[in-house]
DNA sequence: GTCTATATAACGATAGAC
DNA sequence: GTCTATCGTTATATAGAC
């Protein structure tokens, strides 16, 4: 990576912090350029317009979540089906939390500014395709439990991952930790026909 | 109510509309003025700045969103335990779609802008108080269901809220209602104990 | 590819006439 | 209480030197 690349890549990187907590009207090209020691208008040289650089940062952002999961299709594989369930919502959720692009999905996917409406829930799309995939994948690998049928399972799992993901970004994380393990067995005592 | 007043409580309501269908930053003094055929600079004889006129968008929603939530109280005291708890669910969506402060509750309630975030948690808080002594007095007036502990039942009932109102948001009427029953029917069959 | 200088427009807010 | 005129600031974006 050469040092152009480097430099448009950070600010890929700073743009998406700053996005992220300050909200896309609120940042300035000019705090964007000078969390890396350069001036607003050489932005330009990388980007033709704000505009372009929000959507550019949202295709990396994407590309990296939707890795993230595939990723987990490879690394649950161990476990029974109840212990993946619930490490796969524990991940998504770390993933979350610990990571800048989780704050960006966090805060434009879930209540996405009227400009770019279509290209935030096409991504959000994207990634619940995704999720859903994995979803199936588990819970047929598994012939000891009987479940409810396969779709209550996928839209319940999204629903309460959205709702644990209000809990982790406005609770303290031990608050969170609490709320998310009482979702999880309500969750699937609701899942499973005893 | 007088001329003034009347000014006043329509600067409110058009605040409202705008800072939730375009965000805080990107809705301009001049674009509440002009939606009720007043100047910007009249706006001050009502208000002393943006950020108060916010606040006060703000509690005006908190007020009426409280008062329907213990009007609810009232309407359901009627039907069952199961009955009711749905009910509450798709009446309180109901209100998110219908109402131009649900659509507020939405966008700023659950990722607050940083200038606003104490104000807004606080409000989420009180209203997430007044939603659990409702569930309490739901579950604590039937003796025929045996219940899981109460407050995983408040926990998972407010994130699933969050997670229908996403649905409710983000897409189509129909899809959001076959989501919502779906995730309704785990969640049911998740606190009772059979 | 980054800089300075600048164009152009919009913002929140104030002053003062009516 | 609403208006016009205006201040001071900041925004995105462009031009052109290096």
């Amino acid at each position: 990576m050469n040092k152009g690349e480097k430099t448009k890549q950070k600010i890929l990187d700073n743009a998406l912090v700053l996005f992220s907590t300050k909200g896309y009207e609120a940042t300035s090209l000019k705090d964007i350029a000078s969390s890396i020691e350069i001036k607003a208008p050489s932005i330009y040289a990388h980007f033709s317009s704000k505009e372009v650089l929000f959507e550019k940062v949202t295709e990396y952002v994407k590309t990296d979540y939707i890795e993230f999961i595939r990723k987990q299709a490879v690394d649950l594989h161990l476990f029974s089906s109840k212990e993946m369930l619930y490490e796969l919502l524990v991940e998504l959720n770390k993933y979350f939390y610990n990571t800048d692009l989780g704050l960006f999905i966090k805060k434009f996917g879930f209540v996405p500014p009227e400009k770019f409406k279509v290209l935030l829930n096409n991504m959000y799309a994207e990634t619940e395709r995704e999720i859903e995939k994995l979803l199936y994948t588990i819970l047929e690998g598994d012939s000891k439990e009987r479940f409810v049928d396969k779709q209550s399972i996928v839209t319940s799992f999204l629903c309460i991952l959205d709702g644990t993901l209000f809990y982790l970004m406005n609770f303290p994380y031990e608050e969170y930790e609490r709320r998310l393990n009482r979702t999880w067995e309500v969750f699937w005592n609701g899942i499973v026909i005893k």
